[in-house]
DNA sequence: GAATACAGTACTATTATAGTACCATTTTTA
DNA sequence: TAAAAATGGTACTATAATAGTACTGTATTC
């Protein structure tokens, strides 16, 4: 099974949480008990969130998170990025470490496998936040431009 | 990031070159070798492909191992699903265990979770076999019939 | 200036993955 | 018919990634 961590589980839900009551401030205790995970759990999630550019905080007193963009503007290729770093499916697809891959001559997988990691980056950049917070509206998977079914 | 573990990167690189040479029988010590990992990793992806429905094997001498479709009919789907089970990304999102998650008032997220998971299958089941032993083909991601934009 | 809340970092425990070993079963061949 | 070669199944160990926690620092409000 391909997984994403718990950790991006809860953060997916803290999101959405948010999303729900954007205009307000929300504090970290008031978000880990609305989403049922633990404070100090919340504060490392909320940190990487923010840290990422996906929610603006503001602190001291009356401090707390809110979205950074509206929910139609953040998607699941935003979420899953500030938390487990770029969507990629393995080491030698990303695209930071090309030489990585210690058996190149055999690995003509390599180019192909990249398209693959497109693939479902496309597909979870079509799910946005905004369409979370409903019950069940059907999601858009759009097809990338070059792509095109083979005659 | 959202990974695959090292070993469904091995199986692919396994059923990639047996897609080069569909015909032949292969031994699991030749498999190894071409593929560049250890004879006991071979041995345990191979059962694991030949246990999914994706291999033939033949024991005794002159055995080894064979595709057991086309390449064209074979996906990435399939061999991920046979190494890692079936394709999720989180607990509450897979089939199988409907009641799992503990917070299901809050959690409206999970009908749009398995429509994601759903999202990423269809990305994997548009990438077959054959496509992966080719340099660089385009790959076709296709839109569910019910899928259609939000006006 | 005290209380509250976010920011950053480092550490520990847990869990999942990767890797290995062993024995059983089937088929070929000498 | 026996030995060799190859797959089938299962269980175990070691490693690595994840999850969780704690501590210190900084900003803001009252």
């Amino acid at each position: 099974m391909i997984r994403i961590g718990k950790l991006t589980d809860y953060g997916i839900l803290i999101m959405t949480y948010l999303a729900r009551d954007p205009a307000r401030l929300h504090a970290a205790q008031e978000i880990a008990q609305a989403v049922g995970i633990t404070l100090p759990t919340a504060n490392k999630l909320l940190k990487m969130l923010a840290r990422g550019g996906l929610l603006d905080s503001q602190r001291g007193t009356k401090g707390g998170y809110s979205l950074a963009r509206e929910p139609e503007a953040i998607t699941m290729v935003d979420i899953i990025g500030a938390l487990e770093g770029p969507v990629g499916l393995t080491d030698c697809g990303t695209a930071q470490q090309p030489g990585n891959c210690q058996r190149e001559r055999s690995c003509s997988v390599k180019a192909n496998w990249q398209r693959i990691s497109q693939a479902v980056n496309d597909a979870l950049a079509g799910v946005t936040l905004a369409e979370m917070t409903v019950p069940s509206q059907p999601i858009r998977i759009f097809a990338r431009p070059s792509a095109q079914p083979v005659t």
